[in-house]
DNA sequence: CGTCCGATGAACT
DNA sequence: GTTCATCGGACGT
């Protein structure tokens, strides 16, 4: 396994590494242990003309500032007052862009998981979707503006480089955008388990 | 299987 | 005061 360099988050555009990212492995070195899950949906998310992003028209405030930064940070960020989203800033500095990892596949720390999950009833439920990843893997809004190319957050790519269908969609839970509703920005494996929605 | 709705807090108007 | 990149429980089919 090799880790995802600065320059491959910073030098390349946030569509090319959404859809790059399935399948690759993220890991959290949390103070309980570690935390190691495969990617399986992701979607993407730019300023200045994406009505669904949050620096929009390059709308730039104390939220959004980590996302003007260069590549190979976190933004993360609290959505409806409970749930912790993950994102991974995308591009050059001032190009505020960000690949949101909406669900992944457990390969390490699964015990740990389940006990921050509460014990869900169905094996998916761990980890289908970006707020309960996050949760499984006791990521949250502390380590916003962290670094994902760092000894807390990596992520990791398998050199023999496994093949695997992608699928391409609309994103979700953003109606409000107007036409950038319809733009297929959501990726996800195609057969992987862990999907949030088909 | 589906739809409905409350939780809960930061950002924004 | 309203909105929001969600989730889980309640209830109906």
């Amino acid at each position: 396994m090799k880790k995802l360099s600065r320059s491959y988050f910073k030098d390349q555009d946030v569509l090319f590494v959404a859809k790059d990212l399935l399948g690759k492995t993220i890991r959290h070195q949390s103070p309980e242990g570690t935390y190691l899950a495969k990617i399986v949906e992701t979607e993407a998310y730019r300023a200045p003309e994406d009505k669904a992003c949050h620096a929009y028209n390059n709308l730039k405030t104390k939220r959004t500032e980590v996302m003007f930064l260069p590549g190979g940070v976190a933004y993360i960020y609290l959505c409806y007052g409970i749930h912790h989203l993950f994102n991974v800033v995308t591009g050059a500095e001032h190009n505020a862009q960000a690949v949101l990892i909406r669900a992944v596949e457990p390969l390490e720390g699964i015990h740990r998981m389940c006990v921050n999950r509460n014990f869900p009833k169905r094996k998916f439920d761990l980890t289908n979707g970006p707020g309960k990843w996050t949760q499984a893997m006791r990521i949250s809004t502390a380590l916003n503006g962290y670094s994902i190319v760092g000894d807390i957050l990596s992520i990791w790519e398998d050199e023999s480089n496994p093949t695997h269908e992608i699928e391409q969609s609309n994103r979700i839970g953003i109606d409000y955008a107007e036409e950038c509703r319809d733009w297929p920005w959501r990726f996800h494996l195609k057969h992987s388990n862990y999907i949030s929605r088909r």
